[in-house]
DNA sequence: TATTTACCTACCGTGTCAATAGGTTAATTG
DNA sequence: CAATTAACCTATTGACACGGTAGGTAAATA
């Protein structure tokens, strides 16, 4: 279950890129848009400043904005970056295989396939189609 | 991602999938050959059996046995029971629509997407797949 | 200089996960 | 009947993440 961290992540760069070429947009007309705690979004979009999703300003004008063009961005990379990763099972976390039944594993194929199933949904899929 | 309850529960369906026919097979010997210790297995095997997935029978020779063919069993409904859902997110539980926002959320029908492609997947693999 | 806004650290209550401990009930076998 | 086997039940624990709040500092503009 994806948390709501990802959630709200993603309603923020949904936000951002319908806001597209307005330059800087404050965190607190965001969060009143989308009606969610500015003090809590400043923690996920923290995160996503520090993954290179976002820029932010201060001062004065300031705000955040896309690092680049909406369509630029998939929905993947942006979950991904949320929740650490999308693999459904521990065992396939960073494609290692550091399971010791990994070899004589009656469902490991069976978590590779979804796990390929679920990368493929969501990096087919780009923010700027969210978007519109 | 999913938890150790859904993964052992199947590991343990799978096991007793592959000695069908074979009467009632006690706890200790599935905790013995998944390398999962019994007591936890107790839990898991619990909400089996409280789910109709298998039936248990007490005292000497007892032991689990599934309560069909292996066959007759979905990967689908074994994790569904232990999860409690496979829905990615929260709004979608239930099949109830109890966001207030699901009107115009930019992202709700792709969460729907997902939701019924994972069960379509699960739904779609049996027991006996994995067991043989 | 005052204001605006991002940025940072710390904390907290709740809940779930994974697992352990220690017992009681039920059924079979000798 | 007694002993054994194995399911069944309740309670507890430590660790951790989730969702969120509080209060402050730094930077940039008007």
């Amino acid at each position: 279950m994806f948390s709501t961290k990802g959630r709200y992540a993603l309603r923020v760069m949904i936000d951002l890129a319908q806001h597209e070429g307005e330059g800087n947009i404050p965190l607190q007309s965001i969060a009143d848009r989308q009606d969610i705690s500015k003090k809590y979004l400043e923690i996920i979009v923290r995160e996503l400043v520090r993954g290179g999703m976002l820029s932010g300003t201060s001062g004065k004008g300031g705000g955040y904005s896309l690092s680049r063009p909406a369509e630029e961005y998939t929905i993947g990379e942006i979950l991904e970056l949320m929740e650490g990763t999308l693999a459904p099972v521990a065992c396939l976390e960073d494609g290692v295989d550091k399971c010791p039944r990994a070899e004589d594993c009656a469902t490991l194929p069976m978590w590779k396939e979804y796990y390929q199933m679920t990368r493929d949904f969501f990096y087919g899929r780009k923010l700027s189609e969210l978007a519109g």
